[in-house]
DNA sequence: ACCTGAACACCGTTCAAGT
DNA sequence: ACCTGAACACCGTTCAAGT
């Protein structure tokens, strides 16, 4: 007799860290953070929730440590830049739209968690800087007081779309941003 | 024979909403966000866990609601302010202490939850910007700017603080605020 | 090597009951 | 009115076992 093998193993794509991470994403964009649980994640995979510990030993906290790393830590787009002044620009435009596109990470952001994900942020943005002649230390402080306000900015965007913004009308989040970005790259690089 | 009431129960300050928030305060602030559960906030005010619902009816959610707006809607400290230029400092630096003070708070902060604490937020720094005689317009720009730079500069210090920020050495946080914070002070108000 | 199944110690919350 | 105790449906994680 050929041997059957179980309907659910055979042809699937073995689990690997990034696949994990990408539906962890997908639960978490889509139905919150507050809905990512082991078990979802394993039904989501096709697997049981216990497989997710074979390549993610530290478990969970791996995992969200995992979601921080890719939203935080990916470069940000800043192809096409007329000149490193419309670079940085191009960088937080692109940095703040995908913080928008996975606002449920946020909370892990603004945590003590993963510390070398946002160094490597940093560091992307203090190259720019380089590049524009900012003698160091005033890259230093320029690099955090930019990635500051995108990530400040983005997280009252966040508050600010839930209803009941009692003190002021409609706001126009986009407008908002890009008025406020004007302000801060210029008080970067007056002049 | 005289009725004797048990132990627990005599002479206790009864239970009340702000008595439940300042233990959860304190429980966040001593062993993090995680470790706050109704059970153990219950152990804190020597009370069953289910006796908490008869104060905060919508449970956790409401409890985590309560300490965003403890934390985030209170009025930050801007005595002895020479001028409203120096009372946006004041107000920033005040601001900053408190979010510092009760960091484990500072995810619920960057969630749509309790808008209303935010906008209360805004609108005192609003207050200060009119007093300056700031247009409507600019003034809205300038609040959001403002606070998203506070908000995301304490996000990056609260990662910073944590060990391997591996692209520079020791980073004197306090410093590194006040240089970011005069370089938005003088964009929001320049001359 | 990779995954499963049962088990353990926890969660938040409901509900009937006590005083 | 205010609190308790038992119960329910979930968690994250460990561990022995399967293939």
């Amino acid at each position: 007799m050929v041997r059957q093998p179980s309907i659910n193993a055979q042809n699937r794509p073995p689990l690997s860290i990034e696949r994990i991470i990408e539906a962890a994403l997908h639960i978490v964009d889509g139905q919150g953070l507050g809905r990512l649980t082991m078990r979802r994640l394993g039904d989501a995979l096709e697997v049981e929730a216990m497989a997710i510990y074979h390549h993610l030993p530290r478990g969970k906290e791996q995992l969200l440590d995992g979601l921080v790393a890719h939203v935080a830590a990916a470069p940000a787009d800043e192809r096409g830049a007329a000149g490193w002044r419309d670079a940085l620009r191009r960088w937080s435009v692109s940095y703040r739209e995908r913080l928008l596109a996975h606002a449920g990470v946020l909370p892990l952001l603004v945590t003590g968690r993963n510390p070398a994900a946002l160094a490597a942020t940093t560091a992307s943005l203090r190259e720019i800087l380089r590049r524009g002649g900012i003698p160091e230390a005033g890259a230093a402080v320029a690099a955090h007081t930019l990635l500051g306000y995108v990530i400040g900015h983005t997280a009252l965007e966040v508050r600010g779309r839930a209803p009941a913004e009692a003190a002021e009308g409609p706001v126009d989040w986009d407008a908002r941003f890009t008025a406020g970005l004007n302000l801060v790259l210029n008080a970067v690089n007056p002049g």
